[in-house]
DNA sequence: ACAACAATGCTGTCAACGTCTACTTGCTGC
DNA sequence: GCAGCAAGTAGACGTTGACAGCATTGTTGT
């Protein structure tokens, strides 16, 4: 592995040796730790590895992070950012049709779930300073995403009226659990996108408005579990 | 805190001062190690306080538990199979009505996930050193009891038919989510059982045969999220 | 220009941890 | 009674998170 190039930004001064200041260390120590974090878990973050890897000796890292909980929750906000723009992007680039809008925001969940198992593991964690306003902040935001396509499913008589917040968190917790399927190793890979389609379809169906019943009943009959 | 009693069996040798041999050193370190998950979670859970609550010298885990990672293991294990029995007597306990017996088991499931959140989160976390073989089968008999629901409901006609794997993933995924999001302190305790009960409710009605809807259409709408 | 000051980084230290190795104790079958 | 083995003890090593004190740098007021 090519030992973590140097992350110090271009403009700084790189006469004779490292200068004595990084120039920004925070970031770079993010932008690492969200690496190693991705590649070996939260159980191999470091943060003596982190300053190791970053070049900087092992207690600088504690001018932007108070101790190691502090940069994971600052991990985890991060993700939350990425998690809610990912999600916005899913959703407004699906097209017209409810259910694809809806299949394509959960897809995208899922692919994050997957992609940075570790990460989400960390954002819900829940073992957060009690400080982090500023998290829950960003958590919500990403809901409202899910909050926003609910909406949007009432308004087009997809779905049922009633409180978008209450319908909102069941569907958030079905894709939310079909992560935790995916990251636990309980369901492979390749049966998620099957998973994630019938999930949908039957989240749908179970929130249909009273009288329209007329679209997809054709949820197949087919093995994909293990 | 009363300094956890001491854990060796009455039987043992118990005259002058601690015997050498403790007598039953696995189950007493499972048995502190559960409790202090519970309390402080897995990132407090250390080998060395194990054997020191349970008056040991702080090598002797090592005769039980080849490293830290398999204490987490057999911790895993005896969740499951914990849980495993926990749901059966949920679903065995509960009524003859259907949705109640979906509503019970789900409850227990939560209901583990919320006290025993650290446990779960072990449970799920996929680390298992490659020769969890027992792990996968306890795992795979706790799943059993939702399948078991599953054809249930298919036989008495309150599901469609269809493979009972691929819907029980379904309910599998909603129940696993709606415990990440109270123990990731997204919805709080009280709403808990309302959630579940609007989730059971839009899966039953999503998975209702085709022509049957006469039951409940009332999910009322109320705010309960935060 | 320059002194004061706040940021930022460095070094050294400490207690705790997981793991390893070598030794000791106690039991059991011969 | 003793060989052999399982279970516990004791000490060591390397790593980690946390902390304190000092060094260096950039900025700001005069």
């Amino acid at each position: 592995m090519a030992e973590t190039a140097d992350t110090r930004p271009p403009g700084a001064v790189t006469r004779g040796e490292r200068p004595y200041h990084h120039g920004s260390l925070r970031t770079a120590l993010l932008a690492q730790a969200e690496r190693t974090l991705r590649e070996r878990g939260v159980q191999e973050l470091s943060l003596r590895e982190l300053a190791r890897a970053v070049g900087v000796s092992h207690g600088a890292p504690r001018r932007h992070f108070a101790d190691r909980q502090a940069l994971l929750d600052a991990l985890a906000q991060a993700g939350f950012e990425r998690l809610g723009a990912e999600l916005r992007a899913a959703l407004d680039g699906a097209g017209e049709d409810f259910q694809a809008r809806a299949q394509a925001t959960a897809s995208a969940y899922v692919r994050f779930a997957t992609q940075d198992a570790a990460l989400l593991e960390l954002m819900f964690a829940g073992k957060h300073g009690e400080h982090s306003q500023a998290l829950a902040e960003v958590a919500h935001r990403a809901f409202a995403v899910l909050l926003e396509l609910i909406e949007q499913g009432q308004r087009e008589g997809a779905l049922e009226a009633g409180d978008p917040e209450r319908v909102g968190l069941v569907l958030f917790a079905t894709i939310q659990g079909i992560a935790a399927l995916v990251t636990g190793g309980i369901v492979e890979v390749e049966q998620v996108d099957a998973l994630v389609g019938d999930a949908i379809e039957r989240f749908l169906r179970g929130c249909e408005p009273a009288g329209a019943s007329a679209r997809g009943r054709q949820v197949a009959a087919g093995g994909h579990a293990r």
